[in-house]
DNA sequence: GATGAATGAGTGTTCATTCAT
DNA sequence: AATGAATGAACACTCATTCAT
């Protein structure tokens, strides 16, 4: 028996965010993925259902691991309003830090996977409930602004995150992550935490 | 009876900002287009070279009307920056205020227009840049933090920008757009304002 | 306008009918009929849905045609039973006679139609019920013995039928039709025919 | 333990014989044979040169059996024309009495076979040389009408057969095989035997 | 012999684009 | 200009067959 050997699942999983990255999801050939995967376009067909099933199962991991994040900072009883926004900002980055291309594929590709299947929903939702509830969290304890329209804001900070990790991830070279980071901390700090005069 | 000259080519524009908006560029059939527009298949192509041409039409127009709103702005030497800033958040949204497709096509193609013709990255740069200037004049006035990241200041707003547009514009009964207009505004005053204690 | 010239779809069949005789319909390529009816593969969708279609519609076509026969025959007020039989036999070859390409795809890919399609249980089995009622009226009549096994008879007939059609398609220059024909009546007719010593 | 030599090479055309007649032999997966069979996909290949070849050991085996019935018969010295008749129908009634699926797939893919081998043709002109021969005989010892035309007649009996078998192989519960036998050496006797007044 | 993961040739179908009318 | 029938390139996916273990 041939054995499987255990990561070739990866390494079309890995394949494929390249190709996704680079010619988005539709220009994307699943002869190219098989090819950039040293794996014959059958074989594919192995591990995955179709092309949308890789994309699926990309996204599922992103989600995963960026779920399991969130949750320690929500639940955290230690973390102050403001540290648990800086995590979130942080750990998001995290997910893509040492890969750009999933950065891409994550941002370009949203819209279709929300389209396409619900299951993702859930976790954008929790991801902006998240949010929300630490922002309400702050207002409680007087370090926010009351005034704060939390809807607005969740979309906005959401947005801008996505857009500074698809500017980095198209040019990692040009940009440092680190002053995304800290800037966008900065920005919301500056947004929201009230200051003693 | 001669139809009004020129009717035909915006009815297919329409027609594929709608078809665009709800199946995205890829699904979106010309013989769809066609239909919405009460127009043959064939006609669609007496008024732009390909699909992509389509695209390429409905992003100039919102561009040329944005970048005109934009110079104005950046031209105006009575408004403040403060003020400007404000103008430029109202004046994108002015752009889809009575379109909301028009938000989606313009979020959700955005990348696809970037990476197949350079001729916008000048108007998204430019956009990018007086929002920039307008920044660098309100620090030079120290009305704004002079820390402030300014490069990263510029694309988080921007998403943020067209985050919302998009969350706004896939389900606009359910969101007040004047709600995002001045949710953002001030969101972008708290953070960057300098206020007297 | 390019007019439609009003045979294609009819090109389309007749060259169906000639490579599904020759290839069987799993082995019979689209681009091969295409081919055949000097159409571009692409032609062939626009005038069936798929490759299924086009069997169901040449099956259509046989058995409506048969269908409109058996029913004249089945309503006859002036034939009498074995005048009934010949009509039958005679109609169903009338269908073949001059397309023995015809009568193979009929016999090879009845098997694959009814598997796939209710609709033409319908037409088979008031086949085969017309004959049943031709031979109940002939025994009524005391003209054909009254222990037939009216059910195996007409499966047996029909099956005779068939393969005298497939035989005689497939080399139709080393068979005479009308042999088959006279032959076939002849046989039912000393099977079932009373004769009076 | 070891296990029955043989074993895997019969079980793999059991169920090749149980696929084929559920699905017909192109949708007949190799991978549902070996699944059916308990055996790896690959150990079909071990057994046999590919999916074709499996199809041709099952009419070989068929008609093996067939053939060896039908000489017996062919040769007998004590059996008269009338009873060899009957006996070739019985004869090929049995081989398929235990097994209605490998009816199936005899009367299903026949055409298929005969397209693709000569092997089994000098079977099948056989067989129906023996009914001739018989006939002859018959017709000889003026036991049969004189006019009855062998070559039509042999093709019709032999398609009324095959027909017979797969309606009640698809079936069986509905239908009684012996109505069919007797059904059948009936319609045959009236249909050629002289009668004497 | 046995396995089942891996292969890759083969094809139905779609749809942007063309073009005869 | 307008039409819409016709085109044919392109590609996801299947599955018989192979072969390393």
């Amino acid at each position: 028996m041939r054995v499987k050997e255990g990561n070739k699942r990866e390494d079309i999983i890995k394949a494929a965010i390249k190709v996704f990255a680079k010619y988005g999801f539709y220009n994307a050939k699943i002869s190219k993925i098989a090819e950039t995967a040293n794996v014959a376009a059958g074989s594919v067909y192995l591990y995955f259902k179709n092309k949308e099933d890789i994309l699926y199962q990309i996204f599922t991991e992103i989600w995963e691991e960026l779920n399991l994040k969130l949750k320690d900072i929500a639940d955290s009883k230690t973390l102050s309003p403001i540290e648990k926004v800086n995590c979130i900002i942080d750990s998001t980055f995290d997910v893509f830090e040492s890969n750009p291309a999933l950065g891409i594929v994550f941002v370009n590709e949203q819209n279709h996977v929300n389209d396409t299947w619900n299951d993702f929903i859930k976790y954008y939702d929790s991801f902006l409930d998240l949010g929300e509830t630490v922002i309400k969290e702050g207002i409680k304890k007087k370090i926010f602004y009351s005034d704060i329209n939390v809807s607005v804001f969740r979309f906005f900070v959401f947005g801008g995150i996505r857009h500074s990790i698809q500017t980095w991830a198209k040019n990692p070279k040009a940009y440092s992550l680190t002053d995304f980071r800290n800037g966008i901390k900065e920005l919301i700090n500056n947004g929201i935490v009230i200051r003693s005069k």
